[in-house]
DNA sequence: GTTGAGCGTT
C-alpha cells in the first residue's frame, strides 16, 4: 500500500455496497484498487473504505471532493490513509495550487506533471472557481493563453487533446476566455458542442446571413482571399454542405 | 460507527 496515493475513506452507511462505494470512488479518477472492510463475524460492513488512485495527485482530489461529502444519512470522511508501516515521507497536503516543482516536459509527446488541484470554496462550483482565477487575467494574457493554445493545437493536436481530456477545467477556461474576448459567441459554442444544429432558430439573424454570405461567394471571390480564410470559407461551404447548420435556406 | 488479515509469536 502507498499512503501516498490512497486514501481511507469513513462514515460509510453500512448498507452500501463494494460497487456502490467504488463508483464513488471512480468519480473522482481512476481507481488502482479499493477494499470496504466487513466484519468476519457478522458480515457487516464496517463502514469504512481504503482506495487507491493511480496517483497522489487524484488522491489529493478524492480528499478535497469526497470529504463531507453526503451519502445517505452520513457525511462521508475523506484523508489521505494513514499507514504506520511506512514513514510518511509526504505530510498531508492541505493544498492550494502549486508552487513547487518545475513542469517542463521530458519530451514534446508526453505531458508535464499537471499542477495539482485547488480547494472550492463551500458551495462553489467548479466553472466559478474557473471564472474567479480568469479574472484575475489582463488582456494580454488572455490573448497570449489563446494564443499557446492554438499554437499547440497546431504543432502537436494529439498531445493537446490529451492535456484537454486530462484537464477539462483548461478546455472549460479557454473556452470561457474566448468569450471574454469577444473571439465567439455562446451560439457558436452551442453549435460546436452539438455539432448538429436541428433547429435553425437557434443561430442569430445575423449568423445566418454570414453563412448565406460565405455560401454564396464565387470562386473568384473565394481564391482571392488569403489562404487562412480562404480554407475557413472552404470548411464552412462543407459543413453547410453536410447539414450541420440544418438549412438556412 | 472513524484507518486494512490472520497466523501465531522477535
Amino acid at each position: 500500500m502507498d499512503a501516498t496515493k490512497t486514501v481511507y475513506v469513513g462514515s460509510i452507511p453500512f448498507d452500501q455496497t463494494e460497487e456502490q462505494v467504488m463508483e464513488i470512488a471512480k468519480s473522482i479518477g481512476p481507481v488502482v484498487d479499493m477494499k470496504l472492510l466487513f466484519d468476519p463475524l457478522t458480515g457487516k460492513s464496517k463502514g469504512y473504505a481504503f482506495v487507491k488512485y493511480t496517483d497522489h495527485e487524484t488522491a489529493a482530489s478524492a480528499v478535497r471532493n469526497l470529504n463531507n461529502f453526503a451519502l445517505g444519512n452520513r457525511m462521508l470522511k475523506c484523508s489521505f490513509s494513514s499507514d504506520n508501516s511506512i514513514s510518511s515521507e509526504f505530510g498531508v497536503e492541505n493544498g492550494v495550487a502549486g508552487s513547487s516543482g518545475s513542469y517542463e516536459a521530458s519530451d514534446s509527446n508526453s505531458l508535464p506533471a499537471l499542477p495539482p488541484g485547488m480547494q472550492l470554496f463551500a458551495n462553489q462550483t467548479p466553472p466559478q472557481a474557473v471564472s474567479g482565477a480568469l479574472s484575475t487575467l489582463d488582456q494580454a494574457s488572455a490573448y497570449q493563453l489563446i494564443a499557446e493554445a492554438k499554437q499547440m493545437a497546431k504543432t502537436n493536436p494529439q498531445l493537446t487533446r490529451t492535456l484537454l481530456e486530462q484537464c477539462p477545467q483548461l478546455a472549460h477556461a479557454l473556452v470561457e476566455t474566448c468569450l471574454l474576448l469577444n473571439m465567439v459567441t455562446p451560439d457558436i459554442i452551442q453549435m460546436c458542442l452539438n455539432k448538429k444544429m436541428t433547429d435553425i432558430d437557434q443561430l442569430s439573424v445575423d449568423h445566418v446571413e454570414l453563412l448565406k454570405q460565405v455560401n454564396s461567394l464565387t470562386e473568384a471571390e473565394t481564391n482571392s482571399l488569403p489562404e487562412d480564410k480562404r480554407k475557413v470559407v472552404i470548411q464552412i461551404r462543407d459543413e453547410i454542405k453536410k447539414g450541420s447548420y440544418g438549412t438556412i435556406y
